[in-house]
DNA sequence: TTTTCAATGTGATAAATATCACCTTTCAAA
DNA sequence: TTTGAAAGGTGATATTTATCACATTGAAAA
């Protein structure tokens, strides 16, 4: 388990009770770069604070087609895992770690005494479902109202955003996230490339524009 | 102002302070069918309960075109004005009045107050909070894996499911709530006419299928 | 070094959607 | 009853994206 420095660090804003209760009764566990911590479809059994490295939330189809929509960083929670115990619903999304990664899971039956007992606990809940929102808006509107060229730049800026200006991608990754197809995003990167906003490597690229 | 009967019918998981709370501090207004609620931009200065009538919710780009999401219906919030005082930001959404509707605004000072004082307010923001991201989860799944012909069925389907079977709409106005021309929609409505799962007039369809 | 395979490049073509032009229909107001 | 405006129909064409086919490249493994 963290020790209560690391949990402060990462989860600030709590109560004292909030944190001894974490390390009572969450697990910290690990799980490899690339590795599925949350299928559609899914029964959710625990919710998932991201302690390092790095999560990203897809949208899946019936097919299994994945549309990215957001990233998780160390702090954050998978909003969708938060309140389930309401519904006793599946998970309507599917969550890949990026890095390896380490991650506390808490077993589902505390979130609803936790929303009773700590203030703070209530507080996050509402913070991380506000901010996956915000995003997801960010998302909608981008599939909603874009071609795939200023798609493809939107999603390139996220990626700078959260790991630098070297995007260590392949097209056909690219393309999956995108739900087009790996020649489009050639097409379009090689365009960018002339257009000397990125110079093209294999497996990965450099974001130079501005 | 509404009576306490009215409000516990709308909201019947408050605690009884929480009524008063609402009593006092909540405006009942109305506005026309059609009319702006608020739009993309706009400082939110309160938080609007949805009394009578049906809202729906969109996503605004730059040159004014909308993007159709969700609808609120009696006892439902808007989500993006429930948390607002956090953030001080201003709306991402664009919020319309479908039919003629009474709702219930409050101004924001209260939101962080009432979140410290009532759990049952804690736990409408929470709940509504995770309604909305849900209902975006479907949307955003409409729009990333489908075409334009299984996007306007499952449009349809949302208008049923408000409004019964009789849509009516202008092939033009669901053009605009699904970013496409009204040419499109007109084709595929001809479409289902001829597989029998619509019948077109003049203003109005009605849904048969099924 | 050579081999091999994933990654990438690219032309040709198909499919979906957008846009333009112009027509017909319907309905309400004059 | 006439008429003008909004709604809807539809062909032609442009644009965007998807799909197919196959060539080239580069890096890791043999």
């Amino acid at each position: 388990m963290l020790s209560k420095e690391e949990l402060i660090k990462l989860f600030p804003d709590w109560e004292k009770g909030l944190y001894d209760a974490v390390a009572e009764h969450a697990e910290l566990r690990t799980a490899k770069a690339g590795s599925i911590l949350l299928k559609k479809g899914q029964n959710i059994k625990s919710t998932m604070l991201v302690v390092e490295g790095t999560v990203k939330l897809f949208q899946e189809n019936e097919e299994g087609s994945e549309y990215f929509m957001y990233h998780l960083n160390p702090g954050e929670a998978c909003a969708v895992t938060l309140v389930c115990n309401y519904h006793l619903e599946q998970s309507q999304v599917l969550a890949k770690a990026v890095t390896d990664i380490s991650y506390l899971a808490i077993p589902i039956e505390f979130m609803d005494k936790w929303l009773n007992e700590y203030k703070s606990w209530h507080y996050f809940v509402i913070r991380t479902y506000r901010n996956r929102y915000e995003e997801l808006l960010k998302t909608i509107h981008e599939t909603a109202f874009k071609n795939m060229d200023e798609r493809l730049e939107f999603y390139i800026k996220r990626q700078v955003q959260q790991f630098g200006n070297t995007i260590k991608l392949t097209h056909q990754e690219i393309a999956n996230d995108l739900n087009t197809s790996r020649e489009v995003i050639s097409r379009l990167l090689k365009k960018m490339e002339n257009n000397g906003w990125i110079a093209l490597s294999r497996n990965s690229f450099d974001w130079i524009k501005k």
